[in-house]
DNA sequence: TTAATAGTGTCTGTAAGACATTATGAC
DNA sequence: GTCATAATGTCTTACAGACACTATTAA
């Protein structure tokens, strides 16, 4: 990529000044719906000299994007395939990094649990999975970050349902709930629940059949 | 700054790989109470090839924060000295700047009007104060920015009264009324407002003196 | 006394939370 | 029928919004 000659004000060129590299790190979390918590997915990071578990993330490549450099290091470091990344903060302490000046984008991203499951399976010498409540103790900045990521997520799912689309569709109201209730980390009630997200989704006119218990109706995400 | 020796899981030295110039681009929003509007600080950039009004902005610096780079760009371009300001969001589209590989943080800083306006007068060339509603069609990124700014903000004095500090103690609930309307754009009902923030004041037990009316209690800020 | 502003009482509507009740299927 | 789960009715509480009313000063 050519850069153009260009002064600033103080006549130096824009090309001269020292730059910082840039790094993201990426706090993946997904929901369990079975323990009704929050799972944090942490990687033991060989490249490093400190082999501790801490957040996937990486060095952003000439003419990438930030989203794009957090779904590279997602799939090489990981094996995810992941959905669209969300900034949470830029840490910038000079001194934060003592390989030099690296600046690092903390990010968040949402997965379902299909997909995070099987790699943490496949490979557990790599790919952890830990409750965010027992995620604590992360090298550099990452424990303020996975903070950051919980607290951004549960905002996002208590104003709209599933706003991350995690659940296929259609669905019932109890399995929307169960994944609510996940995010959040407590108990919802059911009456409540669904008034709140009512208005919200769509009935499909079907419901479920075989079932224990009285059927329940069938949703999809409204319109929107 | 001495970079020690570092290989990535491809082999490469950190130092090898190509970095981004990193910028820092400022909404910087005051109060008008008079007006009951918020008013953004736009300045003319000679700099750049075009001459349009923008936000202010500047390049970090090495061993700088972020914080740092706007404040000093706020010093060096507009004659301010600013608070704290706080992180927006990365611009990071490769092609966005065509001087070349250039990330910018954008940031939002609010001010008390008595230090943003004298400024204004004082430079009416290099540094202008529009109304938030009619700061549209900036360069760049920049309406975005602003947009974002302005719903921060908004979002914040929705929380609670004054978290910038922007009034000088004591103040009357009336004032701080002024200034919130200032900020939401609209008027607030006085006894709404008052059962509002009143639990997050503390009285002086003093009251205004010499004004037309009934005295008016002295607030200041609760403890916490 | 009047004008002007500060502050309070109270009514209404809306929504969350809690609990009881009804509805509908499998067995 | 019994059991289990889904869905709804309704009561309480809290709070925003609106409006009327009282309080206290200057002039």
């Amino acid at each position: 990529m050519s850069i153009p000659e260009y002064h600033d004000s103080s006549g130096r060129r824009l090309v001269d000044y020292p730059r910082p590299s840039v790094a993201v790190d990426t706090a993946v979390l997904t929901p369990d719906p079975e323990r009704g918590l929050l799972v944090l997915l942490v990687r033991r990071d060989s490249a490093t000299r400190s082999d501790a578990w801490a957040l996937p993330g990486t060095f952003l490549h000439e003419g990438e994007t930030l989203a794009g450099a957090v779904l590279r290091s997602l799939d090489q470091k990981a094996g995810l395939r992941g959905q669209a990344p969300r900034q949470l903060y830029v840490f910038d302490d000079p001194r934060r990094d003592d390989r030099g000046w690296v600046l690092s984008v903390a990010h968040v991203v949402l997965l379902p649990p299909a997909v995070v499951a099987p790699v943490a399976e496949e490979r557990p010498d790599d790919v952890q999975l830990r409750p965010v409540a027992e995620a604590t103790g992360l090298p550099f900045d990452h424990d303020g970050i996975v903070e950051m990521a919980v607290a951004q997520v549960r905002a996002a799912y208590a104003e709209r349902p599933d706003p991350e689309r995690l659940l296929p569709e259609p669905f019932t109201l109890r399995d929307l709930r169960r994944l609510h209730e996940a995010v959040a980390g407590r108990r919802l009630q059911p009456d409540v629940f669904r008034r709140h997200v009512r208005d919200h989704l769509q009935s499909t006119g079907e419901a479920t059949r075989g079932s224990v218990g009285r059927p329940a109706e069938l949703f999809r995400h409204a319109s929107r």
